[in-house]
DNA sequence: ATTGGTATTGATAATCATTTGCAGAAAGGC
DNA sequence: GCCTTTCTGCAAATGATTATCAATACCAAT
């Protein structure tokens, strides 16, 4: 049903990993929630449909799915990660330090500036990381 | 001597904060060594100045600093976090995956970019914190 | 200079997120 | 269904960072 999990069966297949209920459902909780959750926050949403589940699980399925290159890893100025499902389109983050509340943008800015850093500094760039943080309209309003 | 060290010690006394041999110390070589560092090299770096340093003082001093807004905490993929004096240019980071070697660049397409994603999504942008990964010339050399 | 009050230190224990070891459970090719 | 190998759940381990607390040392007022 869902086009994500159907292709990530592929790809765990063509690697000798197998297809576990447990990588299903958690898959499934990533790509519902379209968002920026973390370790436990996805721990806790999968518990609610599988008791038994356990935290190891949940991490390791995490970092299955990051090198599989299913899901990427943001590090935020926090203390932990958030996990996203890798979207065929780049984009970038706007947090709210009032709420909390992560927008994601994109622009054709980055692309130029990309560019201009890579020929400046004679590097090849593979990733782009840009988040910005600020405060959004209604916690403005509220201060 | 060090501009940055003496006007720390102004901003300490301001807060009702003291002027410690172990601040100076760790003040000093974040400084010299200007350079995104881990609280764990700051700490050997610093003990082989005062082999009495404790690792607590470190991590109590480099949150200090971040409070006062002397040094600012980075965040790249990685477990723990760097540290840098904030500089009064701001600049954003290229790291290479073959070597590991961080490279400070500016560009003013970033302004550009701020203030464009700030009115779309109206948001007051205070951080802009944008970091690439890539590959550098003498690591693509060697491959 | 000495003192006293309080911030700071070092050492150690505690915490939090994440990882690992291991024995039993279960995919999936035969 | 069977058998091999990967996975899972649990518990214990780890790594980075924070908290506790008694001892020390700044520094402002004497």
């Amino acid at each position: 049903m869902s086009t994500i999990a159907t292709g990530v069966e592929k790809i765990l297949r063509s690697e000798g990993k197998r297809i576990t209920p447990q990588r299903t459902l958690l898959l499934q909780i990533i790509e519902e929630s379209r968002g920026h959750l973390d370790a436990d926050e996805i721990y806790h949403l999968a518990k609610k449909r599988d008791p038994r589940l356990s935290l190891s699980t949940v991490y390791r399925t995490l970092s299955l799915l990051k090198e599989l290159d299913v899901i990427e890893e943001l590090h935020f100025d926090e203390e932990h990660h958030h996990y996203e499902i890798k979207a065929e389109a780049e984009h970038y983050h706007l947090i709210c330090s009032g709420c909390g509340k992560i927008i994601e943008f994109h622009n054709p800015l980055v692309g130029q500036l990309r560019e201009e850093v890579a020929r400046e500094n004679d590097f090849t760039i593979s990733r782009v990381h840009i988040d910005f943080t600020g405060v959004c309209v209604q916690c403005r309003a509220k201060e």
